[in-house]
Formats: C-alpha cells, sequence, structure tokens
DNA sequence: GAAAGATCTATGAAAAAGAATATTTTTATG
DNA sequence: CATAAAAATATTCTTTTTCATAGATCTTTC
C-alpha cells in the first residue's frame, strides 16, 4: 500500500475534496462561489461574527476573508456592523438578500448529505460524525503550533539548519 | 445547534484544515510549500504518475498541477519521461534529490499522524480511516457529477433559471 | 484510412490567495 | 497618565490558481 493511502491526513484531505466536489458542482451551476456558500452557511443561523471568527470558521486566512465580505457586502449579502465595546472590531451579518440566496442552497446541500450518508451504514455515520466533532475540538483549542504537548528537552535551535536545506524551492 | 456544526462536508473539511495544519507549519517552518509535499509524498514509492493521475491525487486542478510540476523539474525535485504507447502522457517521476527532500518530511509526517492519532482511541481511529477509505472508493469511482444515481425523471432544463438568479456574484 | 471526436498536457490572461505590513484601537506596564 | 505592547482589520505587492483554450496525439466511425 502506498504511503499516503494509509495516512489520516491525507484520507481527511481526500475525503473532504470528494464530499464537497459533488456539491460544489451543484454550486457552480448556480454561478454561486464555495466561498460565498461557506459565510452564508456560517452565517445561516443569523448571529453574527466578526471577521477574524468567521475567517477561521470558513477555513480561509483574515485578508482573503476581508476581500470576500468586501465583495459581499457590494453584492448585499451581508453587512458589515460595529462592534459596541471595541472599535476594531467588524461583526458581519446575513441580510435579507443573503438568506434568500442562502435557503434553497441548504436545502441542496442536505440533499447532498443525504446522498453521501447513505454510503456508509448509519451507525458508522454518526460515529464518523462524533469522531470528527472530537478531532475538532482538540485540534481547534490547542495551540496552534502543531502540537506542543511534550516540548522535547533538547535545545530549542534545530530549526534553523533544517530551515535552509530546502532554500528557494518551487511554489 | 449550528448548521454547519454538524453538517458532514464541513465537519470532513474543517477535521482535514486542522490536522493538517500542524504538520503544514512544520513544513512552512522548513521552507517546503505544500504542494511539494504532497507530490513528492504520491511519488514516495517510486511509481511515476501521469500528470492526469497526479493532479486528482494531489486534489488540484491540472493546470496548477502541471505549474507546480515545471517549478519542481526546475529545482530537481522531479523530471518527466515520456509514456512509450502514448505521446500525449508524461509521467512524472521523483528524483534522487526530491527523495532526500522528502525522507526527513516522512518522517515528520509520521511523528505528526500518531500525535493527532492520539487524540482518538485506537479503536475509533481504525474505524475512522477504514470509513474514510470507504467514501473515497465510492465517490472517486462515481460518476464526478454529483451523484446522478437516481436520474429524476423530470425534465432537465430545471437549471437555466437558477442559474441566473444568482447572477455576478462575488469571487 | 480519413475525418470527427475524444483525450492529455501546456499556455496565457485574469482572478484570487498569500505574505508582509500599515492603521487604528485596546490593553498592559511603569 | 503616558508609553509600549498587543490585537483586529485593511491594504499592498507578489505569487499561485483558475478558466478557457490551444496544440498534439490517439480512437472511433463510416
Amino acid at each position: 500500500m502506498r504511503f499516503v493511502d494509509g495516512y489520516l491526513p491525507y484520507l481527511l484531505a481526500r475525503a473532504s475534496h470528494l464530499v464537497s466536489g459533488g456539491f460544489h458542482a451543484e454550486l457552480h451551476r448556480r454561478g454561486v462561489p464555495v466561498g460565498v456558500w461557506r459565510v452564508l452557511a456560517t452565517l445561516a443561523d443569523g448571529e453574527p461574527f466578526t471577521v477574524g471568527e468567521l475567517a477561521e470558521r470558513v477555513l480561509m486566512k483574515q485578508p482573503t476573508l476581508t476581500k470576500l465580505v468586501d465583495r459581499m457586502e457590494a453584492d448585499g449579502l451581508v453587512r458589515r456592523r460595529e462592534v459596541p465595546g471595541d472599535r476594531r472590531k467588524v461583526r458581519v451579518a446575513i441580510t435579507a438578500r443573503g438568506r434568500a440566496l442562502l435557503e434553497p442552497l441548504l436545502a441542496a446541500a442536505r440533499r447532498h448529505e443525504r446522498e453521501v450518508l447513505a454510503i456508509v451504514a448509519p451507525q458508522e455515520a454518526e460515529l464518523l460524525k462524533r469522531t470528527l466533532a472530537r478531532l475538532i475540538a482538540v485540534l481547534a483549542s490547542a495551540p496552534s503550533a502543531g502540537e506542543m504537548e511534550e516540548d522535547h528537552a533538547e535545545g530549542d535551535d534545530a530549526r534553523g539548519k533544517q530551515a535552509d536545506a530546502a532554500e528557494g524551492l518551487a511554489q
């Protein structure tokens, strides 16, 4: 068996890619960019989020989301509102227009999810969701630096050397 | 509970993002772009793949991969070779230099995977992998258009209208 | 076996993402 | 209270990705 075929991060990435792929095709047919869908779905229940919170939830970098929100605001799908206590922050909320666009998408998304879930046994599906939720809960609360659980007692300058082993790499 | 928090595609995407995130940070410290890692890891066992096959496996669009391969070839990490029977195709293979870069990354990746797997019970982890593999197997073999299993007997022009409901959308 | 269609990779222009940083406001420190 | 540090969002510049399509080869059909 090839390395990647048993490697959890790859299995997750590929499953995610394939599972979302079907729905993304649907979005594409409807002319809705994936990022727009993600933002609207995240704001679905009406609770607004700050740019930073929203960026984390939609898995985008903050500058990327800022630009997406600019575009969506121009289209009237969301609006920015000041945050009372803190003038640095901005909350992004869905608008009526956004909700109107979202509604049929949500229905299609639920339909699509049912199709995907039909692939595995109901019991397995439940466990899958629970396990994923568990991973998310633990990793989202962990200090972003890839697990510093057991900080090895050795010197911490080992990185400098390795860094330039791969100097000037593609991409 | 918010819609997305129970929505399988989101759980997969977020888990994937978080799980890979830790290792990507490590890659970043070493100056290795994520795409380079993915290509090298896919070619790890020495078997070469055509551009199309490789693009599917590394979850990139073909033109994106072609350009990445250009850069990696320039860096001497992979090389392109003609395919005997078919002169349209090109096979991409890892080089000694690529292997040298890959080796320590593979070790780090295995380390990282162990850390992540420690979050869930061993039994659960096994089942998680199996379930993901199952989803992948089914979805990868399915006709790419998001499930055409049961093609509804109705007319197929229902899409035209919906398409322009979302005209000129952001992103 | 020629023509038409399908397949595969590459390319070019346009859009989006990313990295680094500026700007503004808030919090902490002396 | 003033100043330094931190935090949140926006902006700028560069790199990468995407979309559409070209160019080349293979396959099918008549």
